[in-house]
DNA sequence: CAAACTCAAAAGTACTACTTAATCAAGAAG
DNA sequence: CTTCTTGATTAAGTAGTACTTTTGAGTTTG
């Protein structure tokens, strides 16, 4: 009975909330909680706290657990976010990281070209090389990870941990994409070569170009995802 | 006894492990926990799941609970950051999240430019023009609050969860700002002249246009917070 | 000397008993 | 008849104990 069952728990009734199966303001006694998912009264109380500090919900003595409104969730919580990209509104919540990248990314651009090391320089600047030959040879699995990369490596160089924080974000973004078939069997050139720019840019401490490369490539990316979701992206 | 020791034991330990004083890789016993913060077992069990999910720590049978490195903490818990803020290394946690801000802010006018409620514009109207009144004042403390509520409001009309939970770190900001005397006297002509742009703008549903005065009132900002930074700003 | 084995330490899980707070309702006072 | 008080009840919070599982380290054995 060691297995954790914490986890478990934590995820199951996490993603009902996430997904608005259990609507804001309904309330959960924690007994019924213990019996519903077949946990004792310890897992259930601390999945509760769990839950308490991503503000999903606030318990009340003589009341309950209560699921707190949407606004009140932490959604930077990387456990949330994977709850909401496996809920029904997946689209929405792409939508919602994207926008985030896309603010983010072009200033962690400008930052990494000034404070980058040189290594990081010179990984960044391979990076960008592997893309292209990628591209070219239309590996797109190949691309992808490369990509994920990238950018990875870009944020973390910024020197900023909250910046760096996003790159699972941008990773899922990635891979949404590509997973979803919304990547044309080759990637575009245009976007390979900005990010080869940008990658320049970062080598030679240019952050105005390095920032305006990578707003190029967001931007294109959010479109491309917006549009996507106005139209259809069930699945 | 009933008195929510929880939250007592979490602010201490988060602030310890936060402020480094509990430098990452050192490794505490949970029974060790119980007698130093003078909790109950339940209580210190919950802590600990709770730092846990916040990425601080992580337990391991037979070894203990164990720091982790800032790297893997996640740095947008609203706790961390206070803790944070409230730590030694108050500067370094400033600048970071004023150059988030400086990141999501531009973008955040754009949407709000392009979604906000008919009633959000006149509202980011009206502060706009409080915020002429109470600067021409030198009334500071009105100041601030009318420009924590016009950021606020801003954000959340940008219709994207992500952005509009930076509200709070957007009002940390500008009270930093405020409270520890870097403000002159009377705020600056130019920003204030920004702002009620920004409001315009976004009332013309002007997407570039809001985007573009946001980008420099944040610039600006941010470039004060680097100087004071850079020089000293001990408390 | 290495691989397997045993032991013990520490977290995880389960359960029980008790405490505190808060809601709701009944009853007393105005 | 309204309002305030008070008490009963309910459900979460806290405390403590017993038991299980994992796993690191030391020990034995081939």
């Amino acid at each position: 009975m060691g297995t954790d069952r914490h986890e478990e728990m934590l995820d199951e009734l996490g993603a009902a909330i996430a997904s608005g199966e259990l609507a804001p303001g309904a309330v959960l006694r924690s007994e019924e909680l213990q019996e519903r998912y077949g946990a004792s009264r310890t897992v259930a109380r601390e999945v509760v706290r769990v839950l308490e500090t991503m503000g999903l919900t606030s318990s009340r003595r003589r009341v309950g657990v209560t699921v707190r409104e949407p606004a009140e969730w932490n959604h930077y919580d990387p456990r949330l976010i994977r709850w909401q990209l496996d809920g029904a509104d997946r689209p929405a919540a792409l939508r919602t990281l994207t926008e985030l990248r896309s603010a983010v990314e072009p200033c962690a651009a400008r930052f990494a070209a000034i404070r980058a090391t040189p290594e990081e320089r010179g990984r960044i600047r391979a990076l960008a090389v592997h893309l292209q030959r990628t591209a070219r040879a239309r590996d797109l699995d190949a691309f992808l990870g490369h990509d994920v990369a990238f950018h990875d490596l870009l944020l973390s160089a910024s020197r900023n941990p909250m910046f760096a924080q996003l790159s699972s974000v941008v990773a899922e973004v990635l891979a949404g994409r590509t997973g979803h078939g919304l990547m044309p069997d080759e990637p575009q050139p245009e976007a390979v070569a900005l990010h080869v720019e940008v990658a320049e840019a970062i080598d030679l401490a240019d952050p105005v170009r390095a920032e305006r490369a990578m707003r190029d490539i967001v931007e294109q990316a959010r479109e491309e995802i917006a549009a996507a979701v106005s139209s259809n992206l069930g699945d």
